[in-house]
DNA sequence: AAAGTGACTGTTA
DNA sequence: TTAACAGCCACTT
């Protein structure tokens, strides 16, 4: 997809994948630099975890405020909106303010310019 | 133990 | 462009 496959490899050694444990999942979310977004699926390869976008949600979903040292809210779905929930509480209003704060900007469909802000990560980590 | 439910996504129509 | 579908899998009932 974005990255070399053998980007892939070399994060996929370092990163257990430990089902039942989101560890990797909140691994990848703490490097996504402020200002820029990744989606979901994005998140779940780079973890190790192909295919499983909705495992991302739902470690995010786990985790929510309780843990400031993972930026949750640069994580949003493939069409570049926040993904609502009735189950977030206004939670999702917090993220397009956070984001905002760190400078991405919503369009009037309120959504985000993959184009412009999606995180494309340095060969590493 | 089986079935339902999601902070999801690529494909198909 | 949008929408319905089928995979996806940990958790909860």
């Amino acid at each position: 997809m974005f990255y070399e496959t053998q980007h892939l490899v070399i994060i996929q050694q370092e990163m257990k994948k430990t089902s039942s444990s989101y560890e990797s999942i909140y691994e990848v979310v703490r490097c996504i630099p402020s200002g820029k977004v990744a989606t979901y699926g994005q998140v779940a390869e780079l973890a190790g975890l192909i295919g499983q976008a909705r495992l991302v949600g739902y470690a995010l979903y786990r985790v929510d405020m309780k843990s400031s040292d993972i930026p949750w809210q640069r994580v949003i779905n493939a069409k570049g909106e926040v993904s609502l929930s009735p189950f977030r509480q206004g939670t999702d209003y917090v993220q397009r303010s956070l984001l905002e704060h760190e400078g991405i900007q919503f369009n009037a469909n309120d959504k985000i310019d993959l184009k412009t802000y999606l995180w494309e990560p340095e060969v590493p980590l």
